[in-house]
DNA sequence: ATGAAAGCGCTAACAG
DNA sequence: CTGTTAGCGCTTTCAT
């Protein structure tokens, strides 16, 4: 952890000049406004100030009133980094999320929870996992160090250690996306297998023949790839030269180009492909797109499935048939439990299965 | 419809004894270990213990293997909420953005400066904006509670309130995304008006006679949309009936089904419309699949630009022409800004405009 | 309803 | 190289 070298700290008056400091040239620690200065301003103990902000019940009409005023005046903004050092109490809720920088279904989930969190008072410090750039049990570690009320993750962590780490704590963690059989404390999710394993069948009740896939690398992606491909074998519908499912693996988070090549890829190896099970919606829309560029028909010649139902499932042509994901609900359930648990209320169901739907479309 | 489960799925108990806090019941707080404990263990003092996590030159070859045993022993974390109030670095850099479950350009940006900040040692607080749900100063009150080291926003406060906020409390701050002739602080962007203008003698300059618009209603896009409109009647090439530019306004963030409702809704007020220009690349995907749908053949009968130039671009048929803004760099100069005023250095441009570029493509 | 004292866990600023 | 002494800004606790 290299950090630049600390600077020193110049004490600055604090108040005398009321504006700004030119910008660059001199950047002022002047942020020396503290509870003392208000309560000072306002003829209050600190305690009556304190209360003031967090507890206004418990304190006069009058001195709310001076409180206020001297806040406005001084341009006091609370330091709960301070706050929270004594009451232990962060009001942070640590989010672990596998990328930011995607179009991916988890997060419309993160956005739920972040608002659920928000209107009960917490904040949300949202850290990208990076699908393995830094190592878990260090990213842990330095999510835990803020000291965080909650911790959420989008998956499951993989290292042991971690897991350790954050069963550790005693805080509350959710863990959503996901289904396993040993969560480390709470779960809310649904079986990416089981996912897999659905569009194998709702392939072959349609009469499908040549099943194929573009899986993507990535935990999940691969429980769904896996998940299709055992029950494609099931069924008889492993077709290719080595009794098997033509399968294409891209790089996680996917794009749009690596359905076009995808598709391209396998129909290559294996010209008589009649259906095709894709990692992601933003695949399959590739695929689509590839299919409308060669001329093939779909569904006619080819059927393809998504999986998000993501928000533009709908609108592509032929409209996509998808797994659709209630990936709010997801959010705002975590979040549900999380604010459950931190109210000392009882949760009573801490794995929840939410499951997903096969949403029929044209495109199959 | 197949369907997954449904409902929730009780957790048969199972593991009750396996990790003890009765969740729910007793949360015992028991994330006692401390600094004190780790020197207590290690044989030294608090001191020393410090230094040998945080500037392990300084100690003894012998007493770093003791706090590090010490550390492994106790499986202490330290506690940087603690540290931050003491030395005054919180080692947390704040970023807030319009809203994260989108697949807008700026995600790249973010993507990138939150890399360029962990491995110089900080963490990203990200926060969301929500276009226009909480007040803004309240949430630029709420951010800097947690004394971040320096702030990076996207895009540009409204509230003159807020922004006297940011700029009173001295932090380095980065706005993005956007040009303005009063930053807070330091800027990285470009200017959106320009952005629009540039379109629209992109289409005049190809021989576009009736130009349209499909426009985001958000701060930036209206931008993007007031240039195109401007420059497109500077150029005679307003002709709708009352001598303007036929203009479809959307909700951001946009949407596919954006771009398709709003083409129908352009074609079905001015059927002649020869160029369009909208407000995302997604809206234009949209677009694209609209004309698509109604056998309008893209680009002979209309031009279609788009803005992003998402990962997508190049891979929609045919294949979008777009507006290109460097995303990712904007992203690594705001982090670089940042971490030079924070590491005492001289920053010479306070404010960069890093441009944009048209990608032709076969679109338009 | 208010205030005084006592830290939360850590690190800056000195001494040794 | 190591330790001691003071707090950072706030809130808990207990007195009034």
């Amino acid at each position: 952890l290299a950090r630049g070298r600390a600077r020193p700290i110049k004490h600055t008056d604090g108040m005398s000049d009321v504006h700004e400091p030119l910008p660059g040239q001199e950047r002022k620690k002047r942020e020396n406004v503290t509870l003392a200065d208000v309560a000072a301003v306002a003829g209050v103990s600190k305690m009556t100030a304190s209360r003031a902000l967090s507890s206004p019940e418990l304190v006069s009409e009058e001195a709310l009133q001076r409180v206020r005023e001297a806040v406005a005046r001084t341009g006091y903004i609370p330091n709960r980094i301070a706050g929270g050092l004594k009451s232990n109490r962060s009001g942070l809720i640590a989010c672990i999320v596998p990328t930011i920088a995607s179009g991916s279904a988890f997060l419309v989930a993160v956005h739920a929870m972040s608002k659920a969190f928000a209107d009960a008072g917490y904040q949300v410090m949202l850290t990208e996992r990076g699908y393995g750039a830094l190592g878990e049990p260090e990213l842990v570690e330095s999510v835990i160090a803020r000291r965080p009320e909650a911790i959420v993750l989008i998956g499951i962590l993989q290292s042991p250690q971690a897991r350790a780490r954050l069963r550790g704590t005693g805080l509350p963690v959710v863990e959503t996306w996901d289904m396993t059989s040993s969560p480390v404390d709470m779960l809310v999710g649904f079986s990416h297998e089981a996912v897999g394993a659905s569009v194998a069948r709702f392939f072959h009740e349609r009469g499908c023949k040549h099943l194929a896939m573009i899986a993507a690398d990535e935990p999940r992606g691969l429980q769904r790839a896996q998940g299709f491909i055992n029950e494609a074998r099931r069924l008889g519908l492993a077709t290719d030269v080595h009794q098997g499912v033509p399968t294409w693996t891209v790089d996680a988070p996917t794009r749009m180009r690596q359905g076009r090549e995808g598709l391209a890829q396998l129909l290559s190896r294996q010209p008589d492909i009649d259906a095709l099970c894709c990692a992601t919606d933003v695949i399959a829309l590739g695929a689509l797109t590839e299919a409308h560029a060669r001329s093939i028909a779909v569904p006619q010649q080819l059927s393809i499935v998504g999986f998000g139902d993501l928000d533009f499932a709908a609108d592509t042509e032929p409209a996509l048939t998808t797994v659709r994901v209630d990936s709010m609900e997801i959010g705002r359930h975590a979040a549900d439990m999380v604010l459950s648990v931190l109210d000392e209320q009882p949760v009573t169901d801490r794995v929840v299965d939410l499951g997903f739907e096969i949403v029929q479309r044209a495109s199959a």
